[in-house]
DNA sequence: CATGAATGAGAGTTCATTCAT
DNA sequence: GATGAATGAACTCTCATTCAT
């Protein structure tokens, strides 16, 4: 259970992505196990804020270990390598998130309100998860090159038709103007959501649902006066 | 004329930032300049779209040479260094964007017609700067951190109170609705655009002036039918 | 204790020299503090015997890490950089050095007596310190350029007062003759000690006692028969 | 009579050194020979000053073209090599003082005025070849590596022959002390002479005669009162 | 004679990772 | 679990030198 790398992606079978000295008797009693998982959360956050602020690239192994106050090659008790952590911190945002917007889209709403649902998760997700965020916004453009990140290509499909699917769905009752493009609505939705990470400031002067009320109001109804 | 690291700000006084092996006799003669000129921005293009691929970090600068077929020391003969490459890169976008924004400005239009110009602006510049803007957004963290590159501060603040004194005349005329937050508007509005970089496609259905017609209209009227 | 870098400079007040990458967490039990230092110690001779032959700049880190039967990037295990050892190495003279001079000192002998004390002390260290004493000789105007290095400056002013005031006092004594420039006597005598590192070879027919004696003998009372 | 790398030494056979690119027709009328010969001196001098000031090694090609105003590639329109220019610099003071040496001796003074005058010849060429002086301090211990340089270990061994022999017909007409080993004190001499390149400064109070009048003080009486 | 572009070897340094203790 | 030493590959950059124009 506490085994490197360790991922529980609810969506996709975990099929075939390798796993490192996965062979290795390591077990032991609950006890230890329950703190060997307290500090690795905690390592986790620590390298989740290095990875936010310098970029996944930029931050060494050190510089995480520096933070930890161990030695560097001390992580490698608790990771694989530095991908497994960043995929550590890509894979508890996206299963909170993917169950948070599929228990939006279960409530069976109109599809004004099911939008309005998805965009309150999405802005609700910027502060508990702003250094994934971050990382997903900053070096999405390095991770996705490497096999090991494809679940998050998956991911971003099925959120994807999640949203697509509401707006067509809005635009046949007649709810949203039919001569928009659901796909690249979608797609400006999404990238205004998620870049606010970058100037997002918890404790400023609007909250993350003050934010997304805002940007309610001018997604639905424009910044024109009628 | 052929110096290395040439770069003109329009901008900002060009104060102070270092200008490496400048400093020899270095006078010349007129046509090779234009030959030269042109091998070197032949380079900058290629390392441009090197960076946008991969990432500033990433790219290294024998991929650089690679691409150029030569040999990566030979680089070193038209810039000072990989950072000076990207400068100029990032200086001809944002010296052309400034410009253009300003020209907007100059017209003296009404404020709602001033947002649509200054909307078609940035649009317009996706393809033409599609790897300057891809720089931009996947390895600012990165590229905010050197001194080098204050500049690119110094523009951005100037822009942010193009929109947000166009914002807000709109407001006070009546033409955008009241309750909005001209900065945290502008935000939005902004990264909205640049971060199309990421999927826009040059030849796909929609070409950019095809997207700003899009996007003005959810920004200006929301998706809402009413 | 062990943290790269260290040294104690007992004249100036080791102020703002940079500490490379020392800012992290790290501490450390006792005992293999002795053994890593001497490790340190062993690696910084290796160097020291390297840089007197070759020169400093014409020594490569891959020459000492050869020397040493370890990688060139392992050195960076133990030290910043290249010039933090030659630092450490010319340290380690300078403070023994500046140590013994201001022992004889103490003494309050009178000056004839100082003056030889000096020059014992300083031949005295042309064996043991014989590659410090060789880099500053050979690579003394290259290594002062460095911010670095200003402290060798400093205690070379410090030097030169001892000897200058040395000198003066013993003129107005009536023991050294009064148509001597003490500053100039002083340069005269410093260079021709150390320049003896050149030649001189431990173990031939003079030990650096017998030198002493030599040199003595010709600064005190001439060459001529009197 | 002007091919690259053109080295009359009027001592040693010029025996063997390598002279890359000899072979080449290169015939031209007197006048551009003479004129193509002082642009060499010119040059020689430039790069001698950048030597003596930074070192050998650490003086690029660029540097001296830099201060020639020429680009690093056309230097070798004049010479074959970095090292064919200290070679040239080298060769010319050694030329010159192997030459006064001689004179001196051909005189047939006694010792002591024998030792007076080679004294003062070295003082003499502190002046005017400085930078070849400060060369041979500094980088010496480089250049002796290399077999093209050998001639100046001949040179010196032919120096201290000169000065062992003077000393020790000094010694059996009862002039010099008897206890003097005519080797080492040689050495000292030499040493402290030419080591006061590193802080003569020509126009200050003393000029290189006046350093003469002084050491020659000290060497013959020493420093004390008698 | 000089330019300007390139070579090719090698420099110092960084860093993720391994592993015996 | 952690240390401390080391690996090995890669990186940016430097520089003497060559040569077609």
């Amino acid at each position: 259970m506490t085994r490197h790398n360790e991922r529980v992606t609810t969506t996709s079978a975990d099929s075939g992505r390798p796993r490192t000295r996965a062979g290795g008797a390591r077990r032991r009693g609950k006890g230890s196990s329950a703190l060997a998982s307290e500090r690795r959360e905690h390592l986790v956050r620590l390298a989740a804020e290095l990875f936010a602020e310098k970029g996944f690239q930029a931050t060494t192994v050190r510089n995480i270990a520096d933070e930890a106050g161990i030695l560097s090659g001390s992580l490698y008790h608790h990771f694989d390598s530095k991908e497994s952590i960043v995929d550590e911190i890509l894979t508890g945002f996206y299963n909170e998130i993917m169950a948070a917007y599929r228990a939006v889209l279960d409530k069976g709403m109109n599809p004004r309100d099911t939008v309005a649902g998805l965009v309150r998760v999405a802005f609700g997700n910027l502060e508990p998860h702003r250094a994934a965020i971050t990382v997903m916004q900053n070096d999405w453009n390095y991770l996705k090159g490497m096999d090991r990140f494809s679940y998050l290509i998956k991911s971003e499909a099925e959120v994807e038709k999640m949203w697509v699917d509401t707006l067509s769905a809005g635009q046949k009752q007649g709810l949203f103007r039919e001569d928009l493009d659901p796909k690249l609505t979608y797609r400006m939705i999404r990238d205004t959501i998620w870049v606010a990470v970058r100037w997002f400031k918890p404790g400023g002067r609007l909250d993350a649902q003050g934010l997304a009320d805002h940007y309610l109001k001018v997604m639905f109804d424009g910044i024109n006066v009628h």
